[in-house]
This record gives C-alpha cells, structure tokens and sequence, in this order.
DNA sequence: TAAAAAAGATAGCTTTACTATCACATGAGA
DNA sequence: TCTCATGTGATAGTAAAGCTATCTTTTTTA
C-alpha cells in the first residue's frame, strides 16, 4: 500500500509545527531514533541537537521541552494507528473479524514505508511502548488534559469501544475494555521482552504471544 | 487489626538500609509525602533533604539515586500487597471468594495504621497507582532486573497467577493475566480520576468501579 | 574509652533545562 | 530593488539537578 497523509497534531502541543519545515521533521525523525537508543530518560535536547546537526535554541523554538516533544510523537502515533485502523477496517463487516484486526494492529509491528513520513516504525513501535504512558503520568496531567492533547488517543478508545458495543451491545464496559486492550498490549509485549516471568510466553513464541492472550480475553469476555 | 512486620527489600536496591535507622525510616516516610505532593519528575535529593531536616549527602548514603528510592517503596509496597494478601486468605477456601479478595486487594486503598511502619497508606496507594511502572520501564531494566530488584512484583504475580489457577485449571495465561489484573486496576483507577473518558466510570460510582470492571473481566475470562 | 560508623557541613563539579541576544540568510510582498 | 518578517545559527549565561569529595562532629558498640 502506498498513501500520503498528513495528521494535525494539538498546536499546544509545540510552539512551531515540526511538520511545516525539513528541520522540524529531521527533529522527530532523529528524536524517534534517539529515544529508542537512550530511552527518554536519557534522552536530552542538547544530545538531539547534536544529532539532528542543529543547535539547542532551534530545538526549543519548537517545542517547550522534551516532554512535549515525546506527547507529539506518541500523539503522532495514535492518529497513524486510528488511521491505520479505518483502513484496514474497510472491507470488514463482521464485527468480530474486526476485533480481530484491531487486536492484530495493537499487537504487531507497524508495516515499514507505509504512512506519510518515513520515520522508523520499528523504532517508534519500541517508543510507544515503553514510554507512552510517561505521557501521561505526570502530575500536570489535569491541566494538559484541558488542552485536547489526548484527543488521539481518547478518539482511538472511543472507536475501539464502539467496535466492541457493535460485537456486543449489552457489554457495560465498552471503554474500559478499550483502554486495557491497547495498554495491556504495551504492558504484555514489554513484560514478555524484559521480564517474561510476568507473562506466559515462551521466548520462541514470543511474538505472537501477546495478540493470543488479547484475543483470547477479549472474545471470551464479550461472550 | 493490629501487627509489627517488616520486609526485606533486596539490597542492592539501596546502599544502607532505611529501615535501621530513624533518619532511614523518615526518609522513606518524608519521600512518600513528598512524592505524592510533587510527582516523581519533580522530586529531587535536595528537597527530600530539607524536607526531612537532613543534607543531601545523607541520603545520598542511603540510595544511589531517585530511582532506587522509588524502587525500594514501590517493593515495599508488592511484599505489603503480598502479606495482606496471605493475611486475608487465611479463611478463605473457595477459589472464587480468593479471586474476589484479591481484586478487592488491588482495587481499593490500604486500611490505615496497619503494617509495621506508619506510611501514609493513601499517599502510597497513590504513589504506585502513578509511578510504579516508572520503575521498569526503562533502559536498565534487563540490567537491574538481574539484580532480583523486581522479585516481590514477580512474587505477588506469581502468586495470584496460582489463585488463577486454582480457579481454573484449564486457563493457559495465568501469569499474564495475573499481571493484566495488576496492572489494570492502577490503569483504570488512574483514568476514571483524570481521564475518565477513558473509562466507563461516572463520578459518583467512581470508587467501585475499577472493582467492578475487573471482577467482570475477570469471571468471564475464567468461565 | 577507643575505634568505628553515621551524620553534618560545606564545597565543588558536570549536566540538564532552560532564556536571551545578536547576527545572518531567505523569501514574499510593496 | 528594497525591506521586512521569519527562521536559524552562534554564543552566552543562569538556575537547578545530580552527583562526588572531604573534613568535622556526633553517636554506637566493642
């Protein structure tokens, strides 16, 4: 599949739309592979600077800090990944053939060349699910929240959930069941990389270990 | 109730022990209000110094760094879980009824005054609901993981797990559901205070819903 | 009561996380 | 062609974070 698309990430997300200028995409592109390689932790706008071949002041004219920036890429993602969803839902009509390949999208590395700006979907697959939720677990989480900048992901849940009303509408937790497939399957695909103690996979079937144990609990808890 | 118990948290998670001394234990108890109020991006060495009317070079003999601070009172907290957890299954023989104390465990806050040392339970209950999971996902993990700093998580796990499957023998992913449970009732608590579109929880039920939800979840999946 | 261990006091160093300023390049509109 | 807004580079500087080191004083304990 080849396509073109653009997603208009929240503008209080950065100060100058990264997406408007070839600095501003080479920023994420080597931001992306820079936080996969030091984690975000590490991860400093001084260091992407040098990596990017830019100086630090440019960095900061587009984003506040790198909490921002790392809010953009996973803001990014969800939008491709809710895209990604519509398209590949397109010739589905069987709900639960649907479910099926919501949890396959959830569960499985991003096709490489697709979407588009070519950032490394292998890397950004590693970012989203290791550092997504530090997104969101911070205590300014109230006063950011009133800006939109998880409409994304809240829009991703919502129509996961609305897949999971149609395949059953009596089913009272449309939306918490959302949000734990698409967190439980970061959580499962991490612990069974890194402490696999916590999980019930075994290292050679790993891969597609977490979309088996999604699928199986999702198709049994909605009957 | 009423008991004195104290835990052993792995030792190369700290460089003294806080629990041999007084300065020791005000710093785990100034760390817990301090996290709380700030969050743990906020929350410095320096400030937990003044705050517990000792220097910066003190607590630095008591951990390497924040994050081993937080790892040590996220593992306190999995050996309290897992203590109440042995403690309140004492006169429980139905499988069932265990599963249905062990969600109640997860899900709801720790009774306070109880447990050898005075934390502040509601501080604490929250601490983990938003930073627990700061502690392994991060670049180290694989390399502090050989150090058996996440064996109380892994433990609690574990034993949950056998719960399951007591219940169900049949069922192939205990562990991971076991973590699932875990992880989603920090998840759904944490959503339906600040993103509550995330969940289907209205205010007013908002205490027991996350109870509800997994309990549901996970009754279904087990048949 | 002497030695050992813990804590206090203080200093200092490197990095992070910014803010500010000025000069230069570029391109669009008058 | 001028010019003026916009973006970038280069550089400097500041406050705080994240440590390490050293020396002194206090407290334990052998």
């Amino acid at each position: 599949m080849e396509y073109k698309v653009t997603f208009q990430v929240n503008e209080s997300v950065y100060l100058r739309n990264p997406e408007t200028s070839e600095i501003g995409k080479n920023l994420i592109k080597q931001s992306i592979d820079l936080v996969y390689e030091l984690g975000f932790e590490h991860f400093t706008f001084k260091k992407l600077a040098t990596q990017a071949g830019t100086t630090e002041a440019t960095v900061y004219r587009y984003f506040e800090n790198k909490h921002r920036l790392l809010l953009y890429i996973i803001s990014w993602y969800w939008f491709y990944i809710d895209f990604l969803l519509d398209y590949n839902l397109q010739n589905i009509t069987n709900p639960g053939k649907k479910l099926e390949a919501v949890i396959d999208l959830l569960t499985h590395e991003l096709p490489e060349g697709s979407g588009g700006l070519d950032y490394n979907k292998k890397y950004l697959n590693s970012i989203v699910i290791a550092e997504s939720s530090k997104v969101y677990l911070i205590k300014e989480v109230t006063e950011i929240n009133q800006h939109q900048v998880f409409k994304p992901y809240k829009d991703l849940c919502a129509k996961i959930a609305s897949i999971i009303s149609e395949y059953n509408p009596a089913y009272p937790f449309p939306k918490s069941l959302s949000s734990t497939i698409i967190e439980t399957s970061h959580h499962q695909q991490y612990f069974s990389e890194f402490l696999p103690r916590l999980t019930d996979a075994d290292q050679a079937g790993k891969d597609e270990f977490t979309s088996r144990f999604i699928s199986s609990l999702v198709f049994k808890v909605l009957g």
